[in-house]
DNA sequence: GTGCCTCGAGTTCC
DNA sequence: CTCGAGGCAC
């Protein structure tokens, strides 16, 4: 059996029944290890087999939904927690702090949906408890796998700490078949104390807040101390489902109760953004009360096909925002200000403070942002901290923004000592002495050495790592810093990686013989790099580094060139601002000059050039994959929307064309095939005209992809 | 030119 | 997670 045969060999049906071979294969393989603790098949194949598996997928990916297994794949690894891909990615929620963006959020949505202020609209608010989230997964009633959030595509599994939780059901009666219940593990205060002042007598750790405390206990290797420690859970949403559980956000949470999952008691239903603002304030006052902390409160969307209609942006869904509660704020001495170089060769500035707490967690470096920000000024010059700058040595205000990110508020001039003067943006690079320049109109003053400069050239290579690009195990920001300083061994461009081993067996001293390595580590990094000799070609996009080209955009481009040979060419031909390479590259729709002159300079910068040749030439770059089914009538077709649409909003129309497997274009060009114009299109109507392009209007678009 | 919507880039702590 | 800015519609 050729588990690793060309997966490009393989035509639709082959990919199916291959798909439901190794899906079967998994599935075996996963019960063994989980079950009886006794692998049958040894990891390595295990990983081949999930590899494959991963590849057709990722070559079909229409195939995808066939296959309820999708969500349990999971590879078994050496120590921790194995991982398993959510079949429906946990999202995070954009936030808001002010009241005026709680009426933007509504005025957005309404726009979105193409609804009046007038036209009800119905939202329910509920206390964004502050745990961690976690996916339950229940097949023919019994709970199979609970999973963490992670990074939202990809969490640890945790399911025999989940079952020792009290107010999650091991089975469930009358559920769907598939169900996928999602809500928020926590500890209660009472409890959070009674279990530090258990820890601080047995001189165990004691834990910093309850949320620390919830996910210590959740992630714990043996179930038996989850089960000693006082957890609890409130669902409020769902992943995959073989059946829709209700028409409304309120009808499903009241579906989840009554299947004995418990709900927050204090959601409400609530009529449109000035109700919202009612439960805040009372959920605000309440706050200290409920016995259990919160952090902010969740408006939703109650409809259900709204939000379906609403859809999702690249990380947050359109239909809910959290609306958090004030930060905690705390003062402490500014010791320093320091200079880190990014990838970009953006000058950072950051605080080292001295360690103060804030919100139950000791913060001792904060984000300085810019020389503006320091001044006090934002970038369009308006006051920030009513003008007043920061200096080092001055006594500062710290606060975690979104409870996350430490940031300087305020500063108290009283407190300043005598005799500093306001700090000054260095204008040399302080990593590789080149200038350090600011462009006009830019915030970040950048060092302009390039790849010249030691701090640019690593964190290029550790972006080349990155989870979204090159992604290669065993090789993260550590590996990366002490490579590129390794003089036997180096790793100073990406081709270097992937040299690595061949480099190595031609060493006297071998990596294997060095202190904090092993046979086994060595043997796992240069299997992994190898396994990454293969690569998707968004990925390699992305992973170049290019400045403006980020997960989407690389995938945009790749969507577009389908190959490296066709992207390579067309870049290598391209001159920035004219021709026919340049046309085709800004007639993208979501690509503009700028992004565009980014990438034709690149590649004609004579070292980058080097060094994407040298890499290209280590690698098997995969075409682009399929796109979506070819079974709607708008497949493979490029539409363009003009004028006012009446019936769905621009954003929700090439959304909904982007599904169907039509390319959205912002203009009319020969290469259209359709437009679809509201009342007032203007000159591409003429456009379309004098090109002979097929011109429909809103209700015949509708008509076309079947949206009576 | 203005205003919205996204994306990209840089950041902290566990 | 936030800020700045690119891209696009108006």
């Amino acid at each position: 059996m050729s588990e690793d045969h060309a997966v490009s060999a393989l035509d639709e049906d082959a990919a199916r029944s291959e798909l439901a071979r190794l899906a079967g294969l998994l599935a075996a393989a996963d019960r063994a290890y989980h079950q009886a603790d006794a692998p049958e098949i040894s990891d390595a194949d295990y990983d081949a087999l999930k590899r494959r598996y991963a590849a057709i997928e990722a070559r079909f990916p229409h195939l995808r939904a066939l296959d309820s297994r999708t969500g349990m794949v999971g590879a078994p690894p050496a120590e921790g927690f194995a991982k398993a891909v959510h079949a429906v990615r946990m999202l995070s929620l954009e936030n808001a702090f002010a009241a005026t963006e709680v009426t933007a959020f509504d005025a957005r949505v309404r726009r979105y949906l193409g609804l009046t202020p007038e036209e009800p609209l119905a939202y329910t608010a509920e206390p964004k408890i502050d745990g961690l989230s976690l996916s339950l997964r229940y097949e023919g009633g019994r709970l199979v796998l609970a999973a963490t959030r992670g990074d939202g595509e990809t969490g640890e599994i945790v399911t025999a700490n989940a079952r020792t939780i009290a107010d999650i059901p091991a089975t469930l009666a009358g559920a769907p078949e598939l169900i996928e219940v999602r809500g928020e593990v926590y500890m209660a205060q009472a409890d959070f104390a009674e279990l530090n002042a258990r820890q601080a007598e047995t001189g165990e750790r004691t834990f910093a807040n309850p949320r620390n405390a919830a996910a210590g206990s959740l992630r714990q290797l043996d179930p038996a101390i989850t089960a000693a420690r006082p957890l609890r859970f409130f669902a409020y949403a769902w992943g995959a489902l073989s059946e829709p559980l209700a028409g409304t956000q309120m009808g499903a949470l009241a579906r989840l109760a009554a299947l004995g999952f418990p709900t927050n008691p204090l959601t409400r239903a609530c009529d449109g953004p000035q109700a919202l603002l009612a439960a805040y304030r009372a959920l605000e006052a309440q706050r200290a009360t409920l016995g259990y902390d919160i952090d902010g409160v969740v408006y939703k969307v109650d409809d259900l096909a709204l939000q379906r209609r609403l859809g999702f942006r690249a990380a947050t869904p359109r239909w809910a925002i959290a609306h958090k509660f004030p930060a905690e704020l705390a003062w402490t001495r500014l010791l320093a200000i320091n200079i880190q170089v990014g990838r970009t060769g953006a000058l950072s500035p950051v605080a080292r403070l001295q360690p103060v707490t804030v919100g139950g967690v000791v913060v001792s470096n904060a984000t300085l942002h810019n020389e503006d920000y320091i001044a006090g000024r934002d970038a369009r010059g308006t006051p920030i901290r009513e003008g007043r700058d920061i200096r080092p040595g001055d006594w500062v205000q710290v606060y975690r923004a979104g409870d996350v990110i430490p940031k300087i508020a305020d500063v108290d001039l009283a407190e300043r000592p005598p005799g500093t003067s306001p700090w000054v943006m260095p204008d040399r690079c302080p990593e590789c002495g080149s200038d350090a320049l600011r462009e006009a109109g830019d915030s970040v003053r950048r060092c302009s050495g390039g790849l010249i400069c030691p701090a640019q050239a690593v964190e290029r290579l550790k972006h080349f790592v990155g989870r979204a690009a090159f992604d290669i195990e065993g090789l993260g920001a550590k590996q990366i810093e002490a490579f590129y300083r390794d003089d036997q061994l180096p790793i100073r461009t990406p081709a270097d990686i992937f040299t690595l081993a061949a480099r190595d067996a031609a060493n006297p001293t071998r990596l294997k013989d060095r202190d904090g390595y092993g046979e086994r580590s060595v043997q796992k990094l240069f299997q992994a790099i190898e396994d990454r000799r293969t690569i998707a070609l968004h990925r390699l996009i992305f992973a170049l580094g290019i400045p403006h080209i980020g997960e989407s955009t690389a995938a945009l481009l790749a969507d577009s060139y389908r190959s490296w040979a066709a992207f390579e060419a067309a870049m290598t031909a391209a001159t920035i601002g004219e021709g026919p390479e340049w046309q085709a590259l800004v007639g993208i729709d979501g690509l503009g000059e700028v992004t565009a002159a980014a990438v034709v300079a690149t590649f004609h910068q004579e070292r980058e050039r080097m060094a994407i040749d040298a890499l290209v030439a280590q690698l098997m770059v995969e075409d682009a994959a399929p796109r979506a089914p070819a079974d709607s009538p708008v497949a493979g077709k490029t539409v363009v929307f003009t004028g006012t649409l009446e019936r769905m909003s621009r954003a929700e129309a090439k959304a909904r064309a982007e599904a169907l497997g039509a390319r959205v274009a912002g203009s009319v060009s020969a290469r259209t095939d359709l437009l679809v114009a509201g009342p007032g299109a203007g000159s591409k109507a003429a456009k379309a005209a004098e090109l002979g392009v097929t011109v429909i209007d809103e209700d015949a678009w509708r008509a076309l992809i079947g949206d009576a």
